[in-house]
DNA sequence: TTGAAAGCGCTAACAT
DNA sequence: ATGTTAGCGCTTTCAA
């Protein structure tokens, strides 16, 4: 007996009155039911109501009887029940999809990319919703992917990270009307956009206040050429702290390229000199490592002798002991979900300023400092 | 004009009886033309066919003649038209959605997941796959979270990582009957399934070899405690190696818990025993960083005092000079997608052995040794 | 509160 | 070689 069929028999009757009991039994397809995906008709069979009617009880049980509402979420429950996206999706045009960009270059920043990809999925998962990866080499191919994927498949929003000056995504986006949050502030641009970002500036600055607090007078802070929002966001953070405490910023600070290389020189060139510090505030890991190295060749301890505070808590700065500001990957991943949410909320037409969050990072202290 | 009169309009001839050209023609949504997303009724209207034609022309283009072929090819390229993967997946049961599992746990194996992921969005893409993330806490949430997974989409294939004694993930997968290939060999039993490994004890046979064509004749290893797979493959390398030349393996093996205090006591160990080697070879990058630093902390420098190589090839590694085996991230990541294709195109009641692949890792030397 | 009908965009099966 | 019909599983719209 097909599932149609047994529908539209129980379905005999007032509301329901149950007027089954017919007499046909074999199913057309020779397919035993336990190998069988319940469907919404299979389920409502079960339940003797309309397929609508479980439609509601999933949806909008705020429309469905007291009674009528329990006899369907057993039949759902025993079934194993749950709607088919795909099935969803192309009715209501809402895929329950997050498409998140994922960069491709080496660098430090990429360390983090998987923490918070997985942070994405946690909470992505727990919402209902689902991660879906692209990826392009450059700002134009990566604009190509998200059209290929943007056509293909009903995404519900685009989150990606990595923005930068000139980003040629954003305007884009913006342009074609896609929902979209970035983990990074926009750099150097007017348009507005939803974003979550880290406060980097507090950051360095509670880093900083941190060794002004166990002591130290003299914090240098190696630093990114300029040019990059996210270096002078950071230096500026050290700056403050010193500033605010009276302390010595000439001669204490370092412009140089990320890598460890650089971080020793830079280190080196600090302890050499002649007002040298006694702490050592870092934009990035990989620099702090340098520094940590250099000290450690020193015949020094890291902590003991200099101490060195690195940002963005890699593997690595758990690893050998690092001090390191750490980005509240989860938090982040957390507003992202929320934000796509609620941009899926709104009709769409109704335009209040998108939502902009600043969060605050976290010192984690180590023997390094 | 609505799309689909348009259609039926175009259509007057032989084989449909047509009886159109009713005379209506304003269309009930105001929506304009340009801002509709072309459907297949669009394309075929434009080309002046059917909508079976235009997915013919797609999906099976020898069924189609030339000239209409082309005809409609244009018709598609006009109209920038990609068939909605959402309704394709309804009607045909494949989604070609890759789903992929992703660890939480922070570890070594962890700095791999990044590059495999990213080289996974690449393939996949080039191949009209997607890639769609799922996680768990441990193997069972995981499995919980697979079922949701493959209950809400009709996922094309699983992959995943982290494969380990008593998983309990492989065997739920082939019961279940689920498509899947795992990135790493399943240890310690006798169900057999697809996977892509790579070769760690050709891998550190390799730095061996380097070492000893280098001129080194006391060559360490340090590793991890017995029991695990991954770790004792790796040991029989060195071992290898080292008996084929003739070197001796006495005394020049520690096996420790991965951690970069570990590396350092293991190396320090080393180092001070009445015959220290001239080279060290260790299981993992962490451990390699540990012994780069106590060398390093000795004032020594690796690579021209004691020679070190990692395995892995972490980020790490690369920043601090280290040489390491590299794992082929781009090629195990391709051989999975083709793993899943084939899988998908086999009736699948054709069975065939299980593709498993071994591939060889890429010693990267630099400074370190 | 519940049910029937229609249709999202596409393709398998069958007709021509 | 091409077209027609039906239907994947779900929800929207409208009727009862």
């Amino acid at each position: 007996m097909s599932l149609e069929k047994a529908r539209r028999l129980e379905n005999t009757g007032p509301p329901g009155p149950s007027g089954q009991a017919e007499s046909i039994d074999e199913r057309p397809d020779g397919a035993p039911d336990g190998l069988r995906r319940p469907t919404i008709a299979s389920v409502a069979s079960a339940a003797a109501v309309s397929r609508q009617t479980v439609s509601n009880v999933i949806n909008a049980p705020h429309r469905v009887g007291e009674q009528t509402r329990r006899r369907v979420e057993r039949a759902i429950a025993e079934a194993g029940y749950r709607p088919l996206k795909t099935a969803q999706a192309l009715r209501t045009r809402r895929s329950n999809l997050i498409a998140v960009g994922i960069p491709n270059a080496d660098g430090a920043r990429n360390l983090l990319i998987e923490g918070f990809l997985h942070a994405l999925t946690v909470e992505a998962q727990r919402r209902g919703y689902r991660i879906l990866l692209v990826t392009g080499a450059d700002d134009a191919s990566e604009i190509k992917a998200y059209d290929e994927l943007l056509t293909d498949y009903d995404i519900d929003a685009l989150v990606f990270t990595g923005t930068h000056r000139g980003d040629q995504r954003i305007p884009w986006l913006l342009n074609k009307g896609t929902r979209f949050v970035t983990f990074g502030r926009p750099w150097g641009t007017k348009a507005a956009h939803p974003w979550v970002d880290v406060d980097g500036a507090g950051g360095v600055r509670d880093a900083t206040e941190h060794l002004i607090e166990i002591g130290h007078q003299r914090i240098a802070f190696i630093g990114w050429p300029g040019g990059s929002g996210v270096g002078e966001d950071r230096l500026s953070g050290w700056e403050q702290a010193c500033r605010t405490a009276g302390l010595p910023l000439r001669d204490l600070s370092r412009r140089i390229e990320d890598g460890l290389e650089q971080g020793r020189q830079a280190c080196a060139s600090l302890l050499d000199s002649p007002k040298a510090p006694t702490a050592i505030v870092c934009v990035s890991d990989t620099l702090a490592v340098g520094a940590w190295v250099e000290v450690t060749a020193r015949g020094g301890r890291p902590g003991r002798d200099v101490a060195i505070i690195g940002f963005d808590d890699s593997p690595m700065a758990s690893m050998i002991g690092l001090s390191s500001v750490a980005q509240p990957l989860s938090a982040a991943a957390a507003v992202c979900v929320d934000c796509v949410q609620s941009l899926n909320r709104s009709t769409g037409t109704s335009m209040t300023a998108p939502l902009q969050v600043l969060l605050a990072p976290k010192l984690i202290v180590r023997a390094s400092g």
